[in-house]
DNA sequence: ATGAAAGCGCTAACAT
DNA sequence: ATGTTAGCGCTTTCAT
């Protein structure tokens, strides 16, 4: 039998309300008595049951994570310096996935409102108002790393990549870099914040910038923009690509055509993916500070439960430039 | 107010004991009953406590796990594993870490002591026999991932490390390869599995192979160990490395030195790691199938909690060669 | 087929 | 400073 607070209060000849007041140093307790009851527990190897803290307090000292997936780098890292902080403080750390499908979020939701946790980390969530409604409106803090930023209404942290983009086209510019080609993603508004960062810091200096939209962020899509570019006549000293696999691609075609980087053109990424450093040549790219991200979501989190509000603007982590050998 | 048991009984017109059991399906309910307390439900949008529940039942329909750490693609993977199959039988995933250090050790036994889980899963777990032991002992099912295979006692799922590495040596010796060099990574079990496996089968075709041990399982160390061998006048027309890193360095070692591959040189990684993917030859490797481990330990958790023991000899799950341009 | 009541292991008023 | 007493929200005998 597990033993329970009941078995080391008889031992300890004192009452369960006692015990538990030394185990959370809750009330004033004799120094003697604290002692003994001590004692017990450490003989006994007692330890409270989660599950009834949980019901007799309301709080599971858990939050729950729902992510897309846990498999890419960004998520992993991400949940990484979630983990870290909570574990810090104590917290356990339920994961949930969205990448099964639609089902996923339902489930969630029933343990957001089965109360199997005290917050709850939304990881770029799938757009399905609804239920992200339905989660806000059940009370629970809840926060959201989303660099869509499209969720208005949430607490929100984000990295910069404004600044990021801002930094790769002043470093592109010191070097003497004044065509740049920039190989743009999607729509998202991050996309937006890595164009307007870039765009800004260049037409700030007097230059124009090529602007290509890639179909997808692929290496094979990076490659061949850069050749059709490269085909068309475009005179580009400099590649920005928003992530690091088109960045590649870049680097393919540019071999392919001949020319050096970064004597010829100089390439930058977006992400610092591992792919980045074993790179040929290493690739100059923007790291998404993915750990810095969590830790922030989850100290937001943990602030939130001990009283303090949600910022109303979104945190903003920092990016950061590594330079390599490409740019 | 969240809705409870006893809202949902007394919207219903019946007691407690009948919405549970609807709710469980358990026992005789008469079908009207049945339909009017499930109507409630809906309509309230009852969802049981989780903890409360898990206070009555004793379970908490939650496997604890226990990771190195969230950012390596192989954990990543095998976590995305044991989520997709604990979801899919509405299970939930409390994760832990120990990177931070042995408290984490410790708190994960606290955890397991104080129920937060019904069972829980081991990925390469320090080697802290106490604190293992203590586990097995808690009475909670175990099972371990571990390529190392190193904890007898516990269930256990492996990778087939000796058939992968037997399927690069037979690729490589219908190639016609007939004296390979092998960059192979430290003493662990695994090692050994993937130089038995390999060596097993070149020597069965009357081969000898140069074996060579790496001071570390980097990029770097794969360069300079298959520099040396060259310099040192080794023959080889082919490099099995027991990991990706290796591989790649093993390729820049061998463009330096004026060797083509394949046709000089055929070489093969292992992982299969996004690195592979993207290498210059992509590089022929053996996957390590994270995902499936993660499902089968999850399969086998969930097994053991509907009664069923667990097997006696390690899970094998099998490795699988995937064939690129640099063998 | 359904209800009443006890109890899971803890915390938190309220007494003393 | 410590004990008593209620719950927390559910499941589960045991009656009926």
């Amino acid at each position: 039998m597990r033993v329970t607070i009941a078995d080391v209060a008889r031992r300890a000849r004192v009452s369960k309300a006692t015990v538990s007041r030394v185990l959370n140093n809750r009330g004033e307790v004799d120094a003697a008595t604290a002692i003994r009851v001590r004692e017990v527990i450490a003989a006994t190897g007692y330890t409270p049951s989660a599950g009834a803290v949980g019901l007799a307090t309301g709080r599971t000292r858990t939050i729950g994570i729902l992510v897309p997936d846990l498999a890419s780098p960004w998520t992993a890292a991400v949940l990484q310096g979630v983990a870290d902080v909570l574990e810090e403080h104590g917290y356990g750390l339920l994961v949930s996935t969205t990448h099964r499908g639609p089902d996923a979020l339902t489930r969630f939701a029933r343990r957001v409102s089965g109360k199997s946790f005290d917050a709850s980390l939304l990881v770029e969530p799938p757009d399905q108002p609804s239920y992200l409604a339905e989660l806000h409106a059940s009370g629970l803090p809840i926060a959201v790393v989303d660099d869509r930023r499209e969720h208005p209404g949430f607490a929100c942290v984000v990295a910069d990549h404004r600044a990021g983009a801002g930094a790769a086209a002043r470093h592109l510019l010191a070097a003497g870099r004044t065509r740049p080609l920039v190989l743009a993603t999607g729509g998202t508004r991050c996309a937006r914040e890595r164009d307007a960062g870039f765009a800004e810091a260049f037409t700030a200096a007097g230059h124009r910038v090529t602007h290509r939209v890639l179909p997808a962020a692929t290496r094979e899509s990076g490659a061949t923009t850069t050749a059709d570019a490269l085909a068309a006549g475009a005179t580009f000293d400099s590649v920005f690509a928003h992530a690091d696999l088109p960045a590649l691609g870049a680097l393919d075609a540019l071999r392919a055509a001949g020319r050096r980087v970064p004597e010829d053109v100089a390439v930058v990424g977006f992400d610092d993916s591992d792919l980045a450093t074993h790179a040929d040549p290493p690739l100059t790219t923007v790291r998404r500070p993915a750990r810095s991200v969590g830790e922030a979501a989850a100290r937001m989190l943990l602030a939130n439960l001990e009283g303090n509000p949600f910022p109303t603007d979104p945190v903003v982590v920092p990016t950061e430039l590594v330079v390599r050998t490409s740019a």
